[in-house]
DNA sequence: CAGTGGTCTAGACCACCGA
DNA sequence: CGGTGGTCTAGACCACTGG
């Protein structure tokens, strides 16, 4: 039960249901600040934060000197977060345990090393683990790691912490990138994780950035029949 | 080249690199409004306008009466948008084309009826089509509509247009949710889009609202070969 | 209680667009 | 040129938190 809604709010209202309810159709020219603010009997700054806040939500569109219009699409999106499995399993209040399939330092490979921004040869981690969710599979992670972004990286107990969990909290995050695929599993990521071979998985190719180092290239598998995304919308 | 910074993006980017960089930690204090006021010689709103776009970057928590902290982790999130994929191809400079294989009107089952909020045994749209780009199949669409939603929908030229285009431009949208899994095609859907039913595939289902209706039930089938969602993060 | 954030005002100056 | 949005100020009142 909403009981107070504060000035800016009201605005925004006024605009959103007229849009959602296609009395104003995209294109259309929204009201100017001034006009809103004689309608309103409030200020201008208030005014402009809601019409501020339409534009970050998508909803309308503003050129300086021209004026506000309603956005050409409402576009279907919705922020899409990738977080730490071990919080994402217990926030659904599961128990959340890791195999640990191999820790090791390698020698970078040519493309490998271009992904990371270093030279061919150089000395990389490279750890690959299942993540469970009560007992169940739900997670394959294979992951190499910048030794100069997370120099501690091995050190980790990996039964106990996740690799995203030491390098978020060692290696402060300044860019990512990521796809989001579906796939086979191959052979042995399936035996891992107790599925057939032709069972489809969606996979998460992340690429972690960390001031002046590339920290982290990391491959996610998902099995298809256990894991998916959800998203919301709202207007 | 950065000429001028506002004030206010003044403020986020002084805090921003103090967070990226590791200096403070989540979890940690970040000064308040009347000490940012002080230290940049600005005025409060200013300020309060640098802190609450933070938050909603996702940077900072804010409680009232308490203070501003760095947030705990640095959310690896980004706005992930379902556009039409007539728009996503022609964007890309590329040919769209669709093959209609169903444009019917049927009853519902029970629980598509549930789903759509009518009785069972209403009355549904049903279209099934293949879209192309450059002649290649990349979606195979299965879609059912309520006719309260857009009573007109069947009038369309699906070759020339797309369901989802009417629909947006008919049937403004207020909700909507999806999901996004993987799986294998079937049959059927590998016929069309020209692929082994053995093949990987992402699926969206997606159920979108217009006001007082459920206006659309649709699940999107793309083969894992042909595409993938990308997504980018940056502090 | 003092300190914090949440909101709001009534002005102001400027950059930009379109006629 | 007038109208538009983009930014900013120096106050104000309130609600909430914490000791």
């Amino acid at each position: 039960m909403v009981v107070q809604l504060f000035a800016y709010e009201q605005v925004k209202a006024f605009i959103k249901t007229r849009i959602t309810s296609g009395v104003w159709k995209p294109g259309d020219a929204v009201p100017s600040e001034t006009a809103l603010m004689a309608q309103f009997g409030i200020s201008r700054m208030t005014v402009n934060r809601a019409l501020r806040e339409l534009v970050t939500e998508g909803m309308v569109t503003r050129i300086q000197g021209s004026g506000t219009r309603v956005a050409e699409l409402h576009r279907i999106s919705s922020r899409l977060t990738i977080r730490d499995i071990k919080d994402e399993v217990e926030e659904r209040g599961h128990l959340h345990a890791s195999r640990v399939l191999l820790v090791a330092t390698e020698k970078a490979t040519l493309p490998l090393a271009k992904m990371l921004g270093l030279r061919s040869g150089s000395k990389v981690f490279h750890t690959i683990l299942v993540h469970l969710e009560n007992g169940i599979p739900i997670q394959h992670e294979d992951r190499y790691v910048n030794p100069l972004a997370a120099p501690d990286f091995l050190q980790t107990d990996f039964n106990r912490s996740t690799p995203a969990h030491h390098l978020l909290t060692r290696a402060p995050l300044t860019d990512a990138s990521y796809q989001i695929e579906a796939c086979l599993p191959g052979k042995e990521i399936a035996r891992q994780l107790h599925i057939k071979a032709s069972e489809a998985c969606l996979a998460i190719t992340r690429r972690t950035v960390s001031g002046a180092h590339v920290a982290s290239l990391a491959r996610l598998v998902y099995p298809g029949t256990r894991y998916s995304f959800a998203g919301q919308f709202q207007a």
